[in-house]
DNA sequence: ACAATAAAAGACATTTTTATCTTTTATTGT
DNA sequence: ACAATAAAAGATAAAAATGTCTTTTATTGT
């Protein structure tokens, strides 16, 4: 297990996907995109949907249709795709499991854990949902493999 | 999900327990255990089982027998606890779960994930099993809820 | 030796996550 | 209107994680 579920791993890797692949204001397909990050098509067709319903990501039934992003999207923190998929759990709950651990009642990592918590949140939340396309384009980063 | 897995959790708890109550040579049992950091007692006995097979922790059979820790146990870090039941990934696996992600081959995340990463797992490099005891005497740290 | 104790081991059940396949709905171009 | 397209939705399945219960083995004190 990584630090993000699976369903989380897909959702990333596939809004960069369709960041990269969407700039110029055309769709890209779920077969397109499965194929293209690695990832099983019909279980990244319920997460892209389940992204769609939460206006995360934009999609169009039909002929030409597929999957996009707007310029709001675009502009997004990826912290937003995480919480959607995986919730906020991973930057707010306890290390060791403890429902009610907090600086008043910590668990002995505590102070630990809030420190890398909090370094992983910032750091998700200053990434941009679009700020690789570049990179994806020039292949300075890669999305399988 | 938390950071760690359920599995994992409940071994550090049940490890910083162990800890604590074991420091005079004396041994705890899986009950008072299960008990006191508010886990499944079954479903611990067998993390334990593991962790006593690999020599993370000691166990004796028999009256009077039960968990406890040695010496050596008492001041490994915490990350030997982490890598014995969740491995390793966490301190090194792709955050996108990309087989062959690296400073060469890297995904969008591969650099920011790095210093994540590196920060927990020197953070629990850092840490001993037996450093809170006093902390848990004190009560200035809890196990529980 | 024997009875009591407590971990080790084995078998099984439940829940959650991950994955696959089929049918339905919306949209487009002809 | 109609056929083609592609996402949405539904049903089902496989795998992994989590949890429970029973039996076995090792150890101790009497």
């Amino acid at each position: 297990m990584g630090i993000f579920s699976k369903t989380c791993e897909y959702a990333v890797r596939a809004v960069f996907f369709i960041a990269q692949h969407t700039a110029d204001g055309s769709r890209v397909g779920i077969k397109e995109i499965a194929v293209k990050i690695d990832s099983p098509e019909h279980f990244l067709a319920k997460i892209l949907q389940d992204l769609s319903k939460r206006g995360i990501i934009q999609s169009v039934k039909g002929p030409n249709g597929g999957f996009y992003l707007d310029a709001q999207s675009l502009g997004r923190p990826l912290s937003d795709v995480i919480e959607a998929v995986d919730g906020g759990g991973i930057f707010r709950d306890c290390g060791l499991g403890l429902k009610e651990c907090s600086s008043k009642n910590p668990c002995p990592l505590h102070h630990d854990f809030l420190d890398v918590r909090n370094r992983l949140q910032s750091m998700l939340e200053s990434i941009t949902i679009g700020q690789f396309n570049e990179d994806l384009n020039l292949g300075i980063v890669v999305l399988k493999k």
